[in-house]
DNA sequence: CAGCTGGATGAAAACGTTTACATCGGGAGC
DNA sequence: GCTCCCGATGTAAACGTTTTCATCCAGCTG
C-alpha cells in the first residue's frame, strides 16, 4: 500500500542501503545511481516511515511537552517559544496538556516512551520530586517552574520572587500602602515565590501582613473577578489589587469597571506575566515582565544541549533562573507611564527572543 | 540500556509473545504468569517503545496538527478543543507551527509521516488545492478553515460569511451607517469569507461600498491599532470599526483610548472569534461567536471517525460548517447589553464544549 | 607485479514490538 | 478409547529503517 525504502530500491535497481545512504547522504554513492535513486524517490513520492527510522537511530527527533493547561494566552506563548527553538533543531513536538497532578503526568510520560528523545514538564502545582519519581530513570528533562526541591531534575524557572517584591515596592512608592493581594492556587509553586516576595516587600516596609488583603485564585480571569469582589466587599477595601497573575488581573478590572470604580484612579491594578495583550488593555497593565516565550525557548534549548551531552553531568541538578522586569503601563497610575504613541509589538517583538539573560543561583 | 520487553521475558522466565499478550491482554493467559510477568514489568519500570510499537501496529495513535501559527489566543484555544478530544480517545498530538506556505506545510508533513495516523491542518492563507497536492495519497486529513476549492480533502470551517453579515446588520440596526472595516490578510479565507458578508449585508441595506472605509490589516493587534489610526485620519471618519478578528478590536480600541476617543459612545468596535478575554475587555467586546475550542473538537472527531473507517468514503469531500453567533457586548454601544453581574466564563464554559450543531452544505 | 588503499555496493543484522503459525496438553463428545 | 477443540505457550516472521560487515574492483605505491 505505502510505498517504502524497498520499492524505491526495487525500481532503482539497488540495494535498500544505497537509498538509505542517498537520502542521508551518509556514506560516497556515485553521481550516476544517486541521480537515479532520488528520480525514482520523487517519482514515488517517497517519505521515510518516522517510526521505523526512530527505531533503527534510537532517537526521534522530536521533544515531549507536558502543560497543566491550555486556556489562555500564557501556555499559547510559551508553547510558541518551545516550538522555535525546537523547530530550529528540526524536532518535532508531542505536545499534551491537561496534567495536573503526578498520576497523569506519569501516563503521559508512558504514551511518549520511545517517540521522544526528552521532555519538558511544567508541573507548577506538583512537588519536583513527584514529578521525579515518574520519570524514567536518566531521562533527559528540563521542568518549567517547577517546586525548587532538591530533586535531580533540570530546572527553569523565572524569578517569581523577585518580580513580585518590585512590583509591592513600586505600588508602595506610589503611595498605595494598602494593597490587596489576588494569590494563585495554594500548592502553586509561581503563585507561592510571588506571594513570598509579596510579603517580603511590605515587610521590609514595616506594614503589617493584613490577612483581610489576602484571597486565593487559580488564575484564571474568572478567579480574578471573584477576588476583586470579595475586596471590595470588606470593611476598609485597599488602594490597589496587586493579582498574581494577568488573567486575573484583567477579570478584576473587569469587575472594577462594572461597579464603576475607576482604574488607575480609585484603584490600581497590577497583574504578573506580561501575557501579549496587556499592552493592549484599557487601561494598559502595569505587570512583571516574565519573556513567556523566552522562557520555553531557554528550557528548549537547555534541553536541546543536554541530548547533544554538552549537558551538564546528569546527577547534577541545575537550576535557572530568567530575571523578570516591571513594566509600567497605565493600570497602576504612575506618572510615568504616558500612554504610548505606538504599540510596543512590532513585528520583531512577535517573533519574541528577548534575549534575557540566564543567572544561575 | 533501557528495558526492552526481552528483559521482561527473560526475568520472568516466559517468551516475549506471553509478555505482549499480558500488556496488551490480546489473547488468554494463565493467571499465574500473567501475575509473574506484571510483577516483573512493574519492578523493572518497563514501557514499551512507541516507536516500535507504531511501526508493528502499524498505526501510531498520535494525530498530526499543523497551525499557521501560535501567537494570540485564538490558537490556544484550537489546540485545546483539538487537545481534548484527542486524549479522549487516547491519541498524542503531534505539533507544528509556523507553516503559511504549502512549501512550509509539505515539509512539515514529511517530519509525520510513520509517526501520525491522521492530519489537522489549519491553512487560511493557502489553497486547499495546493495543500492537497502535498498530501500523501488516501491519507485522512481534516482541513480546518480551508479555502473552499473543490479539493478531495475533508473541510470544516466556521459561517464566516453568515456571522459577519449578522454583525454589520446589528450595527447598521444601531444607527451606525458609516462602518470601517478593518480586515484580514489578502490571502487568507477566513478574512476573505467575512469580508464578503460584510458587504453583503452593506448591500442588502442600500449602501454604497466606500473604499475610503477598508483598511487591511493581518489579524494582530498592532495591525488593528494601525487600522484604527487609518480610519481616523481619513475626511469623515466612521462611525463604527469592523475588525475582522478580536485581536484587531483590540488593537483598535487600545488606540482610540489612546485618542481619547471614547468606546462606544463616539466610536463602536466590534470584532469576530470570541476569544476567551474579549467578555472582560473594557468595553467588554461585542464580537460574533466561533467557539474556537468546539472547532477543534469536531475536526478531531471528524477525523478519529476517518480513522475508524466510520467515515465518508474518501473519495467524497465533505464540507461541514459551524454556526456563528452574535455576542453583544458593550463596546457596540448596544442598549441592549446591560453588563452581567456574573462573569460568564464559568468553569464548565472553560471546558468548552459546545455543542454547536453541524451543518453541512 | 604484489600489496595496499579506498570508493561503491550488497547482504544481513540490528532496533523493539506485535502477530501469524505451530505445538502441546487435556477435557468433552461419541 | 478415539477424535476434536481449545487454552496456554513458544517460534519466528513481519514492520521499515539504519548500519555494520563483507565483497569487489580500480588505481596507487614501492
Amino acid at each position: 500500500m505505502t510505498v517504502t525504502i524497498k520499492d524505491v530500491a526495487r525500481l532503482a535497481s539497488v540495494s535498500v542501503a544505497t537509498v538509505s545512504r542517498v537520502l542521508n547522504s551518509s556514506a560516497p554513492v556515485s553521481p550516476d545511481t544517486r541521480e537515479r535513486v532520488l528520480q525514482v524517490a520523487r517519482s514515488l513520492h517517497f517519505v521515510p516511515n518516522g517510526s521505523a527510522r526512530s527505531l533503527s537511530r534510537r532517537r526521534a527527533a522530536a521533544l515531549g511537552v507536558i502543560l497543566p493547561d491550555l486556556y489562555g494566552e500564557f501556555f499559547s506563548e510559551l508553547l510558541r517559544g518551545i516550538d522555535q527553538a525546537a523547530q530550529r533543531a528540526s524536532h518535532s513536538l508531542l505536545v499534551s496538556s491537561s496534567h495536573h497532578d503526578a498520576r497523569g503526568i506519569g501516563s503521559a510520560i508512558r504514551a511518549m516512551r520511545g517517540r521522544v528523545d526528552g521532555l519538558l514538564i511544567m508541573a507548577p502545582e506538583v512537588d519536583a520530586a513527584d514529578v521525579a519519581e515518574v520519570l524514567p530513570a536518566d531521562f533527559p528533562t528540563v521542568l518549567i517552574n517547577g517546586a525548587a526541591a532538591s530533586s535531580s531534575v533540570q530546572t527553569i524557572t523565572v524569578d517569581n520572587f523577585g518580580g513580585a517584591q518590585a512590583m509591592t515596592e513600586h505600588l508602595l512608592s506610589l503611595g498605595r500602602r494598602r494593597i490587596g493581594f489576588i494569590a494563585g492556587a495554594a500548592h502553586n509553586a509561581d503563585a507561592l515565590e510571588r506571594e513570598r516576595g509579596h510579603h517580603a516587600a511590605l515587610q521590609s516596609a514595616g506594614l503589617p501582613i493584613d490577612p483581610e488583603l489576602y484571597v486565593r485564585g487559580d488564575f484564571s480571569e474568572e478567579s480574578g473577578w471573584q477576588g476583586a469582589a470579595t475586596l471590595m466587599g470588606i470593611l476598609s477595601p485597599p488602594a490597589a489589587i496587586f493579582a498574581a497573575n494577568d488573567a486575573m488581573a484583567i477579570g478584576a478590572i473587569s469587575y472594577l469597571r462594572e461597579q464603576d470604580i475607576t482604574v488607575p484612579e480609585r484603584m490600581a491594578v497590577v497583574g504578573f506575566d506580561d501575557i501579549p495583550v496587556a499592552r493592549y488593555l484599557n487601561p494598559s497593565l502595569t505587570t512583571v515582565r516574565v519573556g513567556i516565550a523566552a522562557l520555553g525557548q531557554q528550557a528548549t534549548a537547555l534541553l536541546l544541549d543536554a541530548l547533544d551531552n554538552r549537558a551538564p553531568p546528569t546527577n547534577v541538578a541545575s537550576r535557572s533562573v530568567l530575571p523578570t522586569h516591571l513594566v509600567i503601563r497605565g493600570s497602576c497610575g504612575s506618572p510615568t507611564s504616558a500612554p504610548s504613541r505606538q504599540p510596543a509589538a512590532s513585528s520583531t517583538a512577535r517573533n519574541g527572543f528577548d534575549e534575557t539573560p540566564i543567572v544561575s543561583h
